[in-house]
DNA sequence: ATTCATATGTTATATTATAACATAACGTAT
DNA sequence: ATACGTTATGTTATAATATAACATATGAAT
C-alpha cells in the first residue's frame, strides 16, 4: 500500500487557518478566470463561510449569516450558491452530514474520501488512487459502471484520539 | 484482487422476489428471536416495506402506505421502526438519498459498500474486506480510528448499462 | 443604449426528521 | 390473576433541510 494523497490533512490546532482559506479563495478565484464562470461577490462570501473552519458547514448556518448581512437572504440564496461552488469542485457536500466542506483542489471531477471525526467535528479529504481503483475493480467485476462515489469515514482524527486514550 | 463479497447482487428482472422478501423477513424473525428483542407487528410491516423491491425506499413512503392501514401512523412511527430495524442490522440507511434498504445480513455490525443503479434504481450490496481494509490502512496512516463507514457508489448496473450502451 | 444571458430576490411550499408528552401492551414477580 | 416496571406506540407540534416558480436586477457583448 503506497502512502494516501492527501488533499485537505487535519490540522494542528495551531495552524494558520485565514493564510489556509485565503489561499483556498484566491485559487478559486484563479480557477474561475481560467474557466470563465462568475465568482460574484455572492458566492465568494458562501465560499468563505464554507471555509471559516474545517468542519462541515450548513446551508442554514450559512444563511443566517448571510441573513446578517444582506436582508433578501433565504434558502435559494444559500443553495443556488452551493451548487455553483460544487459544479466548480470548490465545495463538497457531505451526504451523511447535510454540510459542505471546502476543497483545495478544484478539479470538476474528482473522488474523494473524507474522514470525518466524531469528536472535533473536523474533515480530512483524500483523493486516493488505489480506493479508487479498487471499487472500480470490485464494481467492474459486477458489470457495475461507476459515475460517482460516496466516501465518508466516521472516526477519531489522531488529535481526538490521543486527547480521549 | 479477490472476488466481492456481495451481499446482495443486483437481480434479474426475472428474480423471485416474493422468496427473497420472505426469506430476509424470516431471518430477521429468527435474529429477533436470538437477540430477544422483539419484532413487532408494526416493525415487522415497516420491514416487510422496506424489503418490497431491491431500491432503496423513503420514510415517507412507507408512512403513506401505513397510514391506509392504521390511522394512527405518524412519521415518529416509521422512524422509530426504521431505527430500531438499523440498530439490529436488517436495515441500512443510504445517506445519500434518504432511503433504507433491506439487509440479509443482520449483523449488528458491518462495513457495507453500496452499489446503486441511477437507472433503475436499486441497490448492491457487498461487504468486502479488501475495500474495508484498504480504507482502514489508509486511515490509520493518517493516525485516524475508524468508528463507521459510509460508501455509496452510483453508476449503472450491468442490465442498464446493456440496455443504453 | 439595447439586448441577451446569467444571477439574485422573493414568496411559497415540499421533504425529511425530531421533541415531548400521553397511552397502551408486554413481561415478570408476586 | 394483579400490580409493577419497561418497552412500544399514539399523538400533537415543530424543527431542519431543500426546491419550485416567477420577478427583478446585473453584467457582457454588440
Amino acid at each position: 500500500m503506497g502512502k494516501a494523497n492527501v488533499i485537505t490533512p487535519f490540522k494542528k490546532a495551531s495552524h494558520a487557518h485565514q493564510q489556509c482559506a485565503d489561499a483556498a479563495l484566491s485559487a478559486a478565484e484563479d480557477t474561475c478566470n481560467v474557466r470563465g464562470v462568475r465568482l460574484t461577490k455572492l458566492r465568494r462570501r458562501v465560499l468563505e463561510l464554507v471555509w471559516s473552519s474545517h468542519e462541515p458547514v450548513k446551508a442554514y448556518d450559512i444563511l443566517d449569516i448571510l441573513r446578517d448581512e444582506h436582508s433578501g437572504s433565504a434558502p435559494p440564496t444559500v443553495y443556488r450558491a452551493l451548487e455553483f461552488l460544487q459544479e466548480e469542485g470548490m465545495v463538497h457536500r457531505i451526504e451523511s452530514l447535510n454540510a459542505y466542506v471546502g476543497c483545495g483542489a478544484p478539479d470538476h471531477n474528482h473522488a474523494s474520501q473524507f474522514l470525518i471525526c466524531e469528536s472535533c467535528g473536523a474533515a480530512a479529504e483524500m483523493n486516493d488512487t488505489e480506493i479508487r481503483n479498487l471499487i472500480a475493480d470490485k464494481a467492474a467485476d459486477m458489470g457495475f459502471k461507476i459515475d460517482k462515489e460516496i466516501i465518508e469515514v466516521k472516526g477519531l482524527c489522531s488529535q481526538c484520539s490521543d486527547k480521549s486514550g
